[in-house]
DNA sequence: ACAGACCGCGCC
DNA sequence: AAAGGGCGCGGTCTGT
């Protein structure tokens, strides 16, 4: 059973039972209270809720105490199909994906929230007016049959159909995430950036440390005041000093003999702590105990999560110090082992790739297979294989590469070949790469033309290498996408089913998932991570002998567990 | 004063 | 000749 769910005003909505394939099941229903109708439905029926956009209805649910087995996102739904069908970029909203469906002037999708949700008043939304007049309802009724006939039409529609459901589920961990927030210490936080920069400066002053960096970097320089965040004076500085360097880069840098290099490099690291993760950053971010960002689910075009604000996505090796589970708790860290060739292995049935990838360290075993034992030089074939490295230091070992394992290396060949002729390449479950700009299709054809410049050759072929290396990375990084969607949405059911009492999700990093849960539930925790991701590896890829082992520590503090 | 481009660097 | 994928964010720089 499935209900049709829309929200009205002040906390109201109306319902519409439907069945699996979309069709009206019994009468609709108006309420005054969507939660308490929402909670009596799930528990008497646990039915899976079709609802425009998971990031408008179900925070309030939640805020409620509400929390629902299954859903699917009208809107995460449409952006794939779009997708898919080559369509990139189009709005996706309930209102833009009725008005296709009824033939009617298409409404652009609103600009994304500038305020994360947790920062948001709650029900300050209007409810959606939608071309033509339509009651909302019946527009989402009729979307999602539609939606459930393009699923199954498609030669990979049982894939996308575990896409869908793989990204809706993982709509509603986004939202359970911000709700339940990260756990985050402000005083150890607080303590380290002391250690680092000196005592928490007054506003809008350079605390102690990097003050005193750049004096020595004054000095380096002979006296003269160079403002260290400034590229363009610190390139400058160099070249007056005889030192010419192309860029301010850190690894640039490094590689000059200079006395102001050794302070420079310290206030860079410094200045980038006090910047991105400092003092303001905790006031702004961490409330009561836990830093909550908001997540995107499918922000980005491989089917990676974004978040907005406070960058969670980035919190670096030194500020997870601050990540400590409350008392009598412990965080359940699990991160799988060098993904992305596995999943190469995997997509590309390359058996010999695969046998590697049997391993537990899959670097190693293609060392042992092909590099002589020589694990450094194995890692990077194969990353520059993903990434389109094709030359410099990369090409004797990318040659052995692609001696040694033709299926894999032909595979993302193939994908870079498609994306340099302009067409379209999609992820094992068949997340589809947006195509080429008119900018793009333009400059080939331009170049095409006998009376084309070299200039204008140069640029296209630039252009479609470009391309080229893009494709070759979605179709991998995509797939890596797909498969942690599943092993979101499989643990979710398990933590859901009660397999580990009172652990919840409160981190997810690509390929890196973080439980937060009481400490003994910590092996049973860790127990269920292990199952979803055996179950996300069968259910994506299938029979193959590729494993896709997780590295899982249970530890107090997220900087301990690797 | 403000917007947007670019740089540099954190994460995967 | 060399040729490295995807993000978010805060800084400077440049143009209006």
């Amino acid at each position: 059973m499935r209900y049709v769910v829309v929200p009205g005003a002040a906390g109201g909505g109306s319902l519409q039972p439907v069945d699996d394939r979309g069709t009206s099941a019994g009468p609709m229903e108006e309420v005054d209270s969507l939660a308490a109708a929402v909670a009596v439905r799930e528990r008497a029926e646990h039915p899976r809720w079709v609802w425009p956009a998971t990031d408008e209805v179900y925070p309030d649910l939640l805020a409620a105490g509400v929390v629902v087995g299954r859903c699917v996102d009208l809107a995460l739904t449409e952006g794939i199909l779009l997708g898919y069908d080559g369509r990139w970029g189009e709005a996706r909203s309930l209102g833009a994906a009725w008005a296709r469906l009824a033939g009617l002037p298409v409404p652009a999708d609103p600009p994304p929230r500038s305020r994360p949700a947790a920062q948001q008043a709650l029900f300050e939304t209007a409810p959606e007016s939608l071309p033509g007049g339509a009651a909302p309802l019946d527009a989402a009724v009729a979307v999602h049959a539609d939606q459930l006939r393009r699923v199954a039409g498609e030669p990979l529609g049982d894939r996308l159909g575990l896409l869908v459901a793989a990204e809706s589920a993982c709509a509603l961990v986004a939202a359970e995430m911000t709700r339940a927030g990260v756990p985050w210490r402000a005083d150890v936080h607080d303590a380290l950036l002391t250690d680092h920069l000196g005592p928490r400066p007054a506003a809008g002053l350079p605390p102690r440390r990097l003050a005193e960096l750049a004096d020595h970097v004054a000095a380096a320089f002979g006296g003269v005041r160079v403002n260290p965040d400034s590229p363009a004076e610190v390139v400058q500085a160099f070249a007056r000093a005889g030192v010419p360097v192309s860029s301010a880069r850190s690894f640039v840098l490094r590689r000059v003999d200079h006395p102001a290099v050794a302070p420079l490099l310290q206030y860079k690291e410094l200045a980038r702590l006090h910047a991105a993760h400092g003092w303001a950053w905790l006031d702004t971010w961490v409330r009561d105990g836990r830093f909550r960002p908001d997540w995107v689910v499918g922000g980005v075009v491989s089917g990676r999560w974004a978040s907005r604000g406070g960058g969670a996505l980035q919190i670096p090796q030194a500020v997870r110090r601050a990540v400590v589970a409350d008392p009598g708790r412990l965080l359940v860290v699990a991160d799988a082992a060098q993904l992305e060739p596995r999943v190469l292995a995997a997509l590309a049935g390359d058996e010999r790739l695969a046998a590697a990838a049997a391993a537990s360290d899959l670097y190693s075993a293609l060392a042992a297979d092909s590099f002589g034992g020589d694990r450094a030089r194995a890692k990077v074939a194969l990353l520059g294989t993903l990434y389109g490295a094709t030359g410099g230091d990369a090409a004797p070992v990318l040659a052995v590469l692609r001696r040694r394992f033709p299926t894999a290396v032909g595979y993302v060949e193939a994908a870079a070949r498609d994306g340099e002729a302009g067409r379209l390449v999609r992820s094992r479950l068949g997340r589809t790469c947006p195509p080429p700009s008119a900018r793009w299709r333009e400059a080939q054809e331009r170049a095409a033309l006998s009376a084309a410049g070299e200039a204008d050759q140069a640029r296209a072929r630039q252009a479609a290498r470009d391309r080229g290396r893009f494709t070759r990375n979605f179709v991998v990084q995509a797939s890596a996408a797909d498969w942690a969607a599943v092993l979101l949405a499989a643990l979710r059911r398990r933590l859901l089913a009660g397999g580990a009492p009172g652990a919840e999700l409160v981190f997810f990093q690509h390929d890196e998932v973080a439980v937060h849960c009481p400490e003994q539930t910590a092996p049973a925790a860790a127990a269920l991570l292990s199952e979803a991701a055996e179950e996300a590896s069968r259910l994506v890829f299938g029979p193959t002998p590729v494993r896709f082992p997780l590295g899982i520590a249970a530890v107090a503090c997220y900087a301990d567990a690797k």
